[in-house]
RNA sequence: GGGCGCAUAGCUCAGUUGGUACGAGCGCUUCCAUGACAAGGAAGAGGUCACAGGUUCGACUCCUGUUGCGCCCACCA
């Protein structure tokens, strides 16, 4: 074996073993249960990123769960995103200065089709290098036929159920894609702009002023609105004012809606192009009038002057216009939220337009209950609030985009004005015969086809065995952002056509950050590329990284400092096995525990295996990754190779029953270690344990670890404890006086049980390089260190000298010590308050302190008589 | 306008139900080429737990408020 771990020499080979040995996918279940998870769907087009190499967190799980003996399934796939593709394919034909329209509908498709299959999976592939452990024959792709056919099912249902509806509303219209997008789609960017006080000529004299950031709009008012208390304009709701540039006249009404604190306390209603100006519309039952067209631009023959004008050019203009009219009243700096497309970054115009909508009411209802019963559980738990918020005030879900990619819309219309859902193409109109059919032009929402991911990549609406025996699935996890995008959405269709939760636990992990803080973007050029960090420090490091902080329900920092520490955690154990494998013979089998041969070590390192072992269960039951893996590190560096390890090595040189004994434990230990390892470090356990005598193929199935109770003595582990402080103390005082003073003889007086056995006196003598045979001559420069009720005499080279000074010192700071625990227990507040427990402590603490100045003011005097 | 999250060692972050902050990684100081590992070992230094009140025998931990940063939701034109 090399001196170094090398990811590079190890990682890719086991991958494709596992891979062609069928690992992957599941196997028999042991324990009667199944374990399954739905991977979140990357866009097709995209590249992997930081926020896939967080889905480490449901391989951890799923190579968990396989271990323990679930059948564990792991579903990949890829979305077919709509929006996103369709930018990234008409940015391609610009480039050649054509368009979609250009080249026509059915060119379009092909193109479609041909960069669906070049991408191909390749963000697939490259989630293999993070060592992902899914059923990647189980493959899915939102382009399926067959997912196709799922998704006109749904459809189809939700309109035979009264579910689905076509309407006229006003929605977020997106001028550079010409498409609805849904509320969830727009983002909210603050913007300074302007504030536009604009006169109305009111009918019978006077003008009422209008605050507004889109004086452009003014062309499709329809009303002014007034608070109906708002004492100032009383006299004047019911009356009209004439809108300047157009001489329409509009009347004043009231409405709940105004707020009277803001501009003038009146406002224009333009229900064509404002959301909330739609809803005055509505309960006045004011005109609708739209002045835009689809490609953002005026649509007002009445005024040539702005006719065609695209909006920011309508704007400057109609502002000299009012102002030549005498109707601009001043213009105020204002700094407010303007909505963009989130695909595209084009200012959304909410505008009119007929949309496919889902009556979400209905379905709402029990997406709600099961939250509030439990049934769906989140991780961390505030998740619960947001999404119940959410549920709770959901409006109607606008599904259709007025796309070229995406799935269309199976409703046909025919020659008589009957529209109908259709499962399959149809021939003749359902309801007339008639053979006219035209298809509806619209395609749906991305998210459609996603909310029925988990279930109809197991085959439904078919009853297939997957369905029956993978779902629902227990865990989902993603980032935030998406929680009601998809999340939410997955839940109320899987209740609503399996009448299932999904799943049961929903874990949110945080989101990585560029390491200032920012956002990561290609954009901004704060982006990470995983493949790059795998390449540098190697997949389990990145693994690690990503667990350790993936759960901990916070967003994090990038920074390589941890992954590189993972990476040399990787090359301990790697060292760690080179020990020990350097002892064993060629090919051994697995080496049984002698009980009757075991010393003190190695119950204490098999005891402390046990607490570990644990630790880790329980860590990754509640979904927190990061203490499980601070456990491991800890353990097997600090416990299992700095110390047991370095306590065997005169063992392993003997030769005899002892070395066995040793051996064995050791093995054993560093065995169970990298098993409690492996979900999250799959590659260099994976090797490592190979190298180990084991039993079975790979540790991909060997049994998850159970804790020995029966082992963890509590005693033993306190005294081991207090032997190590012991160690710790005299390598500090040699360091501090002489670090040449090696192997000088000593004494040890202790009435600590270990400590006073010939075992634990060879243990200290082994890590603390000490001699301890033979006494001390009378007279000799020494030193001395107290620990607890240890005392160790420690001598020193001829030109040693006295170390009063020090004990002084140390008198001084135990006498602080007593100081401060008996002003608390004096306290008789405290003595009658605090539990006992407590008290006891500070009393057996105050006790322990005493005794040890005792002992130090002892030694002073011996000092003192010696001179 | 509501809601949520975060402020702990120079940096990045842990701290499970209130009872000595044994925190971790990186960085820093000193020593060590000793047969697993110098990508290592050994020993250290370093914190008024954002601020102000309150509850309590006792608060990093609970409550209230303040400040700063971040996120989400919402129809203030």
């Amino acid at each position: 074996m090399e001196t170094r771990y090398d990811p590079k020499a190890v990682e890719q080979r086991w991958y494709d073993t596992w891979d062609e040995r069928g690992y992957f996918k599941p196997r028999e279940s042991l324990t009667g249960k199944t374990f399954t998870i739905s991977m979140p769907p990357p866009n097709i087009t995209g590249d992997l990123h930081m926020g896939h190499a967080m889905y480490t967190l449901q391989d951890v799980l799923i190579r968990w769960h396989r271990m323990r003996g679930d059948a564990a399934l792991w579903v990949p796939g890829t979305d077919h995103a709509a929006i996103a593709t369709q930018n990234v394919l008409e940015k391609q034909l610009a480039k050649k200065g054509t368009s979609k329209e250009a080249i026509g509908r059915e060119a379009w498709d092909r193109l479609v089709k041909e960069w669906y299959e070049t991408t191909g999976h390749t963000i697939l592939q490259q989630m293999r290098r993070l060592g992902f452990s899914a059923d990647w024959s189980r493959n899915r792709f939102t382009m399926d036929p067959t997912y196709v056919e799922a998704i006109r099912y749904v459809f189809v249902q939700l309109w035979k159920q009264g579910l689905i509806y076509r309407g006229p509303r006003i929605v977020n219209w997106c001028p550079r894609d010409q498409s609805a997008i849904s509320d969830l789609e727009v983002q909210y960017e603050e913007t300074d702009d302007n504030l536009y006080y604009l006169d109305y000529p009111v009918e019978g004299g006077g003008v009422i002023s209008v605050a507004t950031a889109r004086p452009e709009t003014m062309v499709g008012d329809t009303a002014v609105a007034v608070h109906p208390d708002d004492w100032r304009y009383k006299d004047l709701i019911g009356k009209s004012v004439t809108l300047p540039i157009v001489h329409r006249r509009v009347p004043i009404v009231a409405d709940e809606a105004v707020e009277q604190d803001f501009g003038t306390g009146a406002v224009k209603v333009t229900p064509g192009h404002d959301t909330t100006d739609y809803e005055i519309g509505e309960r006045h039952h004011l005109e609708v009038r739209s002045i835009l067209h689809p490609d953002g631009r005026m649509n007002i023959p009445d005024v040539p002057a702005l006719d065609g004008l695209p909006v920011p050019k309508a704007r400057a203009h109609i502002v000299e216009m009012l102002r030549a009219e005498g109707a601009l009243q001043k213009i105020e700096p204002y700094r407010h939220s303007v909505g963009h497309c989130d695909r595209c970054g084009a200012v959304i115009e909410p505008l009119v337009s007929a949309q496919w909508w889902v009556k979400m009411k209905p379905l709402a209802g029990p997406a709600i209950a099961v939250a509030e019963a439990e049934h769906l559980r989140f991780h961390p738990e505030r998740w619960r609030e947001q999404y119940l918020r959410w549920m709770r005030n959901i409006r109607d879900w606008n599904i259709s985009r007025q796309l070229w990619l995406g799935h269309r819309i199976p409703v046909w219309t025919c020659a008589n004005g009957h529209a109908v859902a259709y499962l399959k193409d149809p021939a003749a109109c359902e309801q007339c015969g008639d053979r006219q059919l035209t298809q509806d032009p619209d395609v749906l929402d991305t998210w459609f086809s996603s909310s029925l991911w988990p279930f109809v990549t197991l085959g439904w609406p078919a009853d297939t065995e997957e369905l029956r025996r993978f779902y629902p699935t227990q865990v989902l996890d993603t980032a935030r952002d998406i929680l009601y995008l998809w999340v939410a959405r997955m839940v109320f269709m899987s209740l609503h056509f399996l009448n299932a939760v999904p799943f049961s636990e929903v874990l949110i992990h945080g989101t990585v950050l560029a390491p200032d803080g920012r956002r990561m973007s290609k954009s901004l050029g704060t982006g990470v590329d995983p493949l790059d960090v795998i390449e540098r420090y190697g997949a389990d490091a990145t693994r690690a990284w990503c667990a350790y902080f993936g759960t901990s329900g916070q967003d994090i920092r990038f920074s390589e400092e941890k992954i590189k520490s993972y990476q040399l955690f990787a090359n301990k154990l790697w060292n760690a096995t080179r020990l020990l494998v350097s002892k064993l013979p060629a090919r051994a089998a697995p080496l049984p525990i002698d009980e009757a041969e075991l010393e003190p070590a190695d119950i204490w390192i098999l005891g402390r295996q046990s607490t570990v072992t644990r630790l880790v269960t329980s860590s990754f039951e509640r979904f927190e990754f990061g203490p499980a893996i601070d456990a491991l590190y800890e353990f097997s560096w600090h416990e299992f190779a700095d110390d047991y390890l370095e306590l065997i090595k005169p063992r392993l040189q003997a030769g005899d029953r002892s070395t066995a004994a040793a051996l064995a434990v050791a093995v054993n230990v560093l065995e169970t270690t990298l098993r409690l390892l492996h979900p999250i470090m799959p590659f260099v356990s994976e090797e490592l344990w190979q190298r180990l005598p084991h039993v079975g193929e790979s540790i991909m199935y060997a049994p998850w670890p159970l804790p020995d109770e029966t082992i963890e003595d509590r005693h033993l582990m306190d005294e081991m404890a207090h032997l190590l402080e012991v160690v710790r103390a005299v390598r500090n005082l040699r360091h501090a006086s002489d670090p040449r003073a090696r192997r000088q003889p000593a004494e040890v007086s202790s009435p600590r049980p270990l400590l006073t056995e010939p075992v634990g006196r060879r243990y200290l003598a082994t890590l603390a390089q000490l001699e301890l045979n033979g006494k001390l001559p009378e007279g000799a420069p020494q030193m001395v260190v107290v620990v607890g009720q240890t005392t160790v005499r420690l001598g020193l080279p001829a030109d040693g000298g006295s170390d009063a000074e020090r004990l002084r010192g140390e008198l001084q700071k135990k006498r602080q010590e007593i100081e401060l625990i008996e002003a608390k227990l004096n306290n008789p507040d405290f003595t009658a308050k605090a539990p006992h427990t407590v008290v006891e402590r500070e009393r057996a603490r105050l006790l322990q302190a005493q005794q040890a100045a005792e002992r130090l003011l002892g030694l002073l005097g011996d000092r003192a008589e010696l001179g």
